[in-house]
DNA sequence: ACTTTTATTGAATTTAAATTCAATAAAATA
DNA sequence: TATTTTATTGAATTTAAATTCAATAAAAGT
């Protein structure tokens, strides 16, 4: 293996890492001794890897931007269904593929006041509320949502999805909720 | 008006100050200099009312485990009655007294990983969730809610009352939500 | 008016954590 | 094998923010 690959492989176990961690004790309390210390390495070293803790708070983002998660729909299915499946998707990474689970928890919280603004405004931007608001406007045209602003309705789904989701992360032993619970604010 | 009067008052005023700064920035991002430069006092004299943050965020931690806010159901309206009605209760207080809005948001903030121990472990205690459990129950036997674990209903619905608290927190021009959503999630 | 207590400030100190650095080891390359 | 580049460490430095402090003003009590 070239020496370039071993560094981006260093890179993403301390990414995955540092992931857990701030989602398990929060950002601010997670120092980069902690990090290392879990990798693990030297906090010098640390260094040598990403210019600073934000640089290293705005790659894990930059990664959360992409790969799953986002919400394409295709316009096929209908709405409701569409939105059970997703949930049903990301409740059963929780288990499957914690890495998944911990990334949509971690989005949510850089998206909060009070974090680092270029992170913020990034995470920000990879919102799932616009998407969802079509979404929600074809489900009321079809007549399975309830009438509503649609914005508002998006916007409470997802903050409904991000608050059960941290509440599931900061206790794993709780019981997964039926993705109906929460489509159910939605429909008609 | 005593000097022992006074001082109170003015502890009232930074308590409210940095309740603010704390829901608007997050309390990590609020700097105690922030919290006298607001009120206004010099940063120094912040410690003649307080012995450090940590002191101050416990005292407002107190005040919110005591005050509106708690469920206390008294078995006699119907419980999807009772909760269509709380959260009618918090949202209007979100225009009229955003004071006890933001003490809602705040508590639901120190729960969170990441923030100081003793503080969080007091926030905990002061949950929701335990006396909604039994009023969940009740709607169950009643048949207006649905069937499913009540543990983990109460925990999703104060967890999306959550969420969407923040979310309203964080804009203040977002229209409030109609509180049957919220409720719907647990409907049969 | 005089003394004691409390309020207030702004500057100095402390502290915790991020960041840099000098030195060394290991690996790649010539 | 000699040389250059990269990885690694642990200690030193910097930095930002909390906290303390010495000095002063204002108020209360005598």
């Amino acid at each position: 293996m070239t020496r370039k690959e071993q560094k981006e492989e260093r890179r993403q176990a301390i990414l995955m890492t540092a992931l857990t961690l701030f989602v398990e004790r929060g950002y601010y309390d997670t120092k980069i001794a902690d990090i290392a210390a879990a990798v693990p390495m030297s906090t010098g070293l640390m260094f040598h890897y990403f210019e600073s803790k934000e640089d290293l708070l705005l790659e894990l983002v930059k990664m959360g931007t992409q790969g799953p998660g986002s919400v394409v729909y295709d316009g096929n299915i209908p709405p409701d269904v569409y939105l059970t499946g997703f949930l049903n998707g990301i409740f059963s990474f929780a288990k499957e593929q914690p890495w998944v689970f911990y990334m949509f928890v971690f989005m949510g919280q850089v998206r909060r006041v009070g974090m680092p603004e270029e992170a913020r405004r990034l995470a920000l931007s990879a919102d799932a509320v616009t998407p969802t608001v079509k979404l929600i406007k074809k489900g009321q045209k079809d007549g399975v949502f309830r009438k509503g602003n649609a914005d508002t309705m998006a916007r409470c789904f997802w903050a409904s999805v991000q608050g059960i989701m941290e509440e599931m992360s900061a206790d794993r032993e709780m019981k997964t909720p039926d993705p109906e619970w929460i489509v159910s604010m939605l429909r008609a």
